[in-house]
DNA sequence: TTGTACGCGTTATCAC
DNA sequence: GTGATAACGCGTACAA
């Protein structure tokens, strides 16, 4: 359990620049050209004050400094929900991008309340942010925060509603596409797609993009159409079931995602049906924990958040400097190819 | 794709305060006080003032605040590991109560290593944070940052080496307790516990938890000992296994891990052993994902990771009101039934 | 090469 | 009630 301490030894106040200046016996002016690398100050001079610096851990101000550059070096990050799982990655790759470029990252989440959001928007404003990164936790588009904002904003994973915004979103239709061809590549020829909830986008992307490979590679959907539910397990389970009854002779099935997937395998095993042997199974997200651990270990798509979230900072960066975008960037998905689906039946 | 933009309009520069002052025709020191609810003002000035601040959309800037102040209204967070699912709800439950309290919180990924965790402490005391939370990935105590940092420090999850700072853990001994005692008030004797690597403490406190109450309930650990192996499902199907084989009169499994628990599930009904009927299990995490779309729902034990985030929060509240602490403070944890444990053999 | 002085946007203290 | 004015800590013209 925790004590009360005794009252901490007097904290001595942080280093200011005058009282490195002070130490090293020159003026606040040399001391701070010393320090920042201007070249207009003697070499033992610079030393001295460096090591007064040091002798002190003075760390500037960031606040002073912000107060008169008009920049602060730090942006703001507005996810909708941190809950969902695919805010989390695309918000790693933009807190890396932003730590290797020495911005620091204020993280605000709305909870999916846009009073919440107004709030966090208006206290990033105050903190005189660079930019803006707006996460969303859906592919549906989002409201956009408007124009006439005093800083660059860029969206992510959920793109704005208006062209007129900068949007990065993963490329579901394409990723659809690339399922379908590789269960194709595969030797495959009756494929099922099961998948979740008809008012995501996300599903109804996915499902574009398998359909149209499938009409131009001349083959039927298997099941006669695509298989909407929800986004998991037991809805994988339960569609299979249906398709198992309905259509046999069905030898893959591509899954809107890696929980699906899984409800998916488990009723083929049920089934007494070998995957990949009699059907492969292509997942979605590729969430190592569901993907790899299933048996067969689970091919899967991988929206490359982290990457992401990464170019979503590049962009923004872009946008400080000047630079502005604007329209859908749509970034490319990823197979990675498991047991699932490599065997040939 | 993304098209360049045309030139945008000049952004007229965000509003000050000697702007609203000059538009409402009065000093800054009034507007300033006016706005700030000050009570040395007239109610018709007030309301000039107000109007004039809307008009312009003015928003006071944080950093010149911050600047005379001496606090800055931010605190940072610092996270070993985002990707550990253990971090995020840390992180949620930390950022709830701050943004409650108006505090803006600063985000550092230091990707377990101490030379980038060093580099964001220095980027986040140059920003003059008020406070610190530092959110390991594992309950493994980790090195302190010291104690002469210039603002108060709470570790979460994770709790520091040194017992002068102050850490807020999960009581993962109790976990233990609470899960074993869960299944002998089902009616359970012969219990086991399959679990992680044996190199996390958490996983030797929970194994120590449920050791000690079996033995104050005379009953044998079932398998003759703790079955430490890996965090996945594959560990917990080959464990199953050997289990069943040496032991096949276990009625009990409590698992370190609900991914663990899902191999078990799944290995359990491999050999034709109904749960509950035959075999409760138990898992750990309560992760929505894997707990409530298992076969049958399973009973976990939930960290309350949030509520433990949130009472870091509250914690360096106080601290930084100069109501320090240290030590490490335990929080319970919570056993969520469902059906893996409820019915009685 | 070094030092002086101003200003970034606010709030608080004091006069008026 | 209101308005100058001095800080907060720093960078940078400009003067020395």
């Amino acid at each position: 359990m925790a004590e009360e301490s005794r009252p901490v030894p007097t904290k001595s106040r942080t280093a200011t620049l005058t009282d490195v200046a002070r130490l090293a016996e020159v003026s606040i002016a040399t001391a701070s050209k010393a320090l920042n690398g201007r070249d207009q100050v003697k070499a033992e001079t610079r030393a001295r004050v460096i090591a007064a610096a040091e002798k002190l851990s003075f760390s500037p101000n960031a606040l002073a400094r912000g107060l008169l550059a008009g920049r602060t070096g730090s942006v703001g990050l507005l996810t909708s929900d941190l809950e969902g799982r695919f805010s989390i990655p695309v918000l790693m790759g933009t807190e890396d991008a932003f730590g290797a470029g020495r911005m620091s990252v204020f993280l605000c989440d709305a909870r999916g309340d846009s009073i919440r959001e107004q709030h966090h928007l208006q206290s990033l404003l105050s903190r005189r942010i660079d930019g803006l990164i707006v996460v969303g936790s859906r592919t549906d588009p989002r409201p956009s925060l408007g124009r006439n904002l005093p800083v660059p904003v860029v969206y992510a994973y959920a793109p704005s509603e208006s062209p007129d915004d900068l949007s990065l979103v993963s490329d579901n239709v394409g990723a659809g596409r690339l399922a379908v061809e590789h269960l194709i590549a595969c030797g495959r020829t009756r494929i099922a797609h099961i998948t979740g909830d008809p008012a995501y986008k996300a599903a109804q992307d996915r499902a574009a993009g398998a359909r149209a490979t499938l009409e131009e590679a001349g083959l039927p959907m298997a099941g006669g159409q695509v298989l909407f539910g929800s986004w998991t397990e037991g809805w994988g389970r339960g569609a299979t079931r249906m398709l198992l009854a309905n259509t046999p002779e069905v030898d893959a099935i591509f899954c809107g995602s890696d929980q699906i997937a899984r409800g998916v395998l488990d009723a083929l095993r049920e089934h007494g049906r070998d995957v990949p042997g009699d059907v492969a199974v292509v997942g979605f997200d590729n969430w190592e924990v569901l993907a790899a651990n299933a048996r067969p270990q689970l091919t899967s798509i991988d929206m490359n958040l982290e990457h992401l979230g990464r170019v979503a900072a590049q962009r923004l960066f872009a946008a400080i400097d000047g630079k502005t975008g604007s329209g859908i960037e749509s970034m490319p998905c990823r197979l990675v190819p498991r047991e699932s689906t490599t065997a040939q039946g």
